[in-house]
DNA sequence: ACTTGGTAGACTGTCTACCAAGTGCCATGC
DNA sequence: GCATGGCACTTGGTAGACAGTCTACCAAGT
């Protein structure tokens, strides 16, 4: 995620439809090895090398090498100087530390949404809320989950600053990597919150809307917590050899 | 900013002492060119060629090429595709959100570093404040500002949360870029406000903490909008060349 | 059994050279 | 004055080379 940058999707002066410019490869192959580690195609840990992934996605080391300078940047992969890069192991306690940003980010947007809400924007808000409550009482997951994302940005997004815009967005992505299991759990109570917040917002109630935010990531926490503590004892995965690299080929 | 990154200056198990590693180059770069960006060596507005600075740092391109891409997704430079890097120019409102997302970011720290201060931390919060009132009476504004930055950065790595800290580091860095000017103003008043912050974190006392500490930032906006305003009238600064590519040289 | 030394292969970090395509500037011509 | 076309410049990407470093592994030596 480019830290500051409007980008080809940013809000743009009306009217203005630039033609459509190629990405540059380096974007397309940060996308494409982002989207494997969510995915876990990339597994956690595995060493990337450069040439490997050029040649699995038809480019040159050098696009390769940028868009894993910005992975390490961003904390999906570690880069160990003179051997390359691993995919990165979340510590411990580091998905609590991601909600806990989280939590003061978001919650800081929530208030300045509140302050500056537009009908427009209270209006989608709405709509989102009505949508995402049905895909929930549907049991249909994925919709449920993608729903919840659009509403969370939208919120930062209605905050006017983009740097929290931004730093939500990176958290929120490093999120919902370790996280995805434990999303659909906590459904009903979450969307009863979305509404309260929506309310909230649409009220111009700025402590309220923050307050309501913060305990909503809260809750999110501890559900995570709560998931983790149940699986614990059961789990004592595998050995997990050591990061080998495969002697040669021929 | 590296996002996420343990790097060599991070805690390690106690007596691992590793030898110096010759830093990447490109890290060399990133390092080089930020300075010079925030000391005004690189004005703001102006064209990064790469091959330029590659000459004048001694080095190839590509090492050049991925600082400037990195730079890129920090926002001290924006990258035209097919012309080059200009050295950022803030936008009007840029300081502002950068100072509402800091309020965030570093209230939320001081809630966290009241919640775990140890009696050394204290100890060093205590000291901080000491030599800073005290640089700050003798008029040393340099030191004032640089004892300034270590209580806060101390502040926020006492919040044990590496997300907090990387994020307030980089919107620290910004802030500073934009802000020299004006941080001297305001002095005496803000370390009063340091001192009642680090009582408040001793005494644990998380709510007064992070209130303290979101009027402080807040304390700070208004102080370079006062600036801002006063400044307004008399500055139309000079008609500002645009950004000439100058011609060749022979 | 454990250390030491040596070897080999695998990668990265960096450099050089090169080409295609896009961008902005300038001068020409109307 | 203003459009137009050409031109120089710069990036984005590719390819190949090379040194330095890192890992694993093997073979003596203790």
């Amino acid at each position: 995620m480019t830290t500051i940058s409007a980008g080809p999707g940013a809000a743009e002066p009306a009217g203005v439809r630039h033609v459509k410019r190629p990405t540059p490869l380096r974007e397309s192959v940060y996308e494409a090895l982002t989207e494997m580690i969510i995915d876990g195609t990339l597994e956690r840990g595995r060493h990337l090398v450069e040439v490997e992934l050029a040649g699995l996605l038809g480019v040159s080391r050098q696009p390769v090498r940028e868009a894993l300078q910005r992975l390490n940047n961003e904390g999906w992969v570690d880069l160990r100087p003179g051997f390359g890069a691993m995919v990165h192991v979340p510590a411990e306690d580091e998905v609590d530390q991601l909600l806990a940003a989280r939590a003061a980010l978001e919650s800081e947007s929530a208030r300045l949404a509140a302050r500056h809400a537009s009908k427009d924007d209270v209006a989608k808000l709405r709509e989102l809320c009505k949508v995402g409550t049905a895909y929930q009482e549907a049991g249909d997951i994925d919709a449920t989950v993608r729903t919840n994302g659009e509403l969370h940005s939208l919120i930062t997004q209605m905050s006017g600053n983009r740097f929290l815009v931004d730093f939500a967005a990176q958290v929120d992505r490093r999120v919902r990597w370790y996280y995805t299991p434990v999303a659909p759990v906590r459904g009903a109570a979450s969307w009863r919150e979305h509404n309260r917040l929506v309310k909230a917002i649409s009220e111009g109630d700025e402590d309220k809307a923050a307050q309501i935010m913060r305990e909503h990531t809260e809750h999110t926490r501890k559900a995570y917590h709560d998931l983790q503590a149940a699986a614990e004892p059961a789990a004592a995965p595998e050995p997990e050899a050591a990061p080998r690299r495969r002697r040669r080929t021929t």
